[in-house]
DNA sequence: TATTGTTATACTCTATAACTATA
DNA sequence: TATAGTTATAGAGTATAACAATA
């Protein structure tokens, strides 16, 4: 019975995303955009991890955002980073204690207000930030290569589109 | 060092993720294509959830996509879905044991391989896909209204050319 | 009372190694 | 020996509740 499926060959199709499901029906996967972005963020993850891996391990999507957040805002809370990346205060904590213990970013004490503290990163960390930064973009653009031209800036675009809640202005968002 | 930044100055990025984030600079992670399909990725499971949760407790993406990849190929085997889905072969396991649990999926033993199994959604499974999609496809629809007429299909082309290799042919996957 | 950082917990997803039973 | 399904385990991400100190 069964063998419904006409001819299961051994034809062992080359690892990926979409590759080896040539022969199977995908349904309207391929049209749901929750589907595609979970595959793109699959395959774009692990180019990070590639370009990061060897080099800074421990160091993943999340604490690269942190990095780049306090960089650019010395001084900020806990707080405003949990919300600015979408994060709870409270799986943030164990992430800063991380870059703490590697020496890159310091917690100090609010003087006026006794809860708060201001978040800034070491001179290592910064040089350690510029550093991920140099490994990154060019993985980015590897990839982007397959996007085309103008492909980049589109999927940018229409992600920003999608991400930003409705009145927000995200034709000023590019670089 | 390096930039040495005057306090708070509101640099060339006010979108991404909120609105309360407006007066914090992002830096590149609006410019990075892994951060934003994050982003994305988190917005659209999140009305994914909305979509089905209630009616559906315990369905999510993953169990979404095995019920539409079997129903699409009846007699499937797990190996074949977890490469189609991208999916480990061990962690398929409990997804399967879960639908089947539920009586929406039989795994039926093989009778000329001993090893294998060929899947298979019920009457049931069949009826509940169908409602599932009513759900979500609509959701879908909502958050596409968002990227204007050509948006989602344009979006849906930019991640197909993104997770596909290099000279496949994403047409197999279309509708 | 509300907020900040924190702890603790649980659940999901992911990544491996190893086992069984078949082939 | 190789494969299919399974088990077990560990790690990361996410989601809540609750707590102490402070406002």
């Amino acid at each position: 019975m069964d063998e419904a499926r006409p001819s299961r060959r051994k034809s062992i199709t080359p690892p990926g995303v979409t590759e080896s499901t040539a022969q199977i029906d995908m349904g309207v996967l391929p049209h749901l955009m929750g589907y595609m972005l979970r595959q793109a963020q699959l395959l774009v993850y692990q180019d990070f991890h590639h370009a990061v891996a060897a080099g800074s391990p421990g160091i993943r999507p999340p604490q690269f955002s942190i990095l780049e957040v306090v960089n650019r805002n010395p001084g900020l809370r806990p707080s405003d980073v949990a919300t600015a990346l979408g994060i709870s205060r409270a799986n943030l904590v164990p992430l800063l204690t991380d870059l703490a213990t590697l020496g890159w970013l310091r917690r100090v004490d609010d003087e006026t207000d006794g809860r708060a503290q201001s978040l800034h990163l070491t001179p290592l960390g910064a040089t350690q930030l510029e550093d991920l930064r140099a490994k990154i973009l060019p993985h980015e653009d590897r990839l982007a290569t397959r996007l085309g031209p103008v492909g980049r800036d589109m999927l940018l675009l229409l992600l920003h589109a999608l991400t930003t809640p409705d009145g927000e202005t995200p034709s000023s968002g590019q670089k």
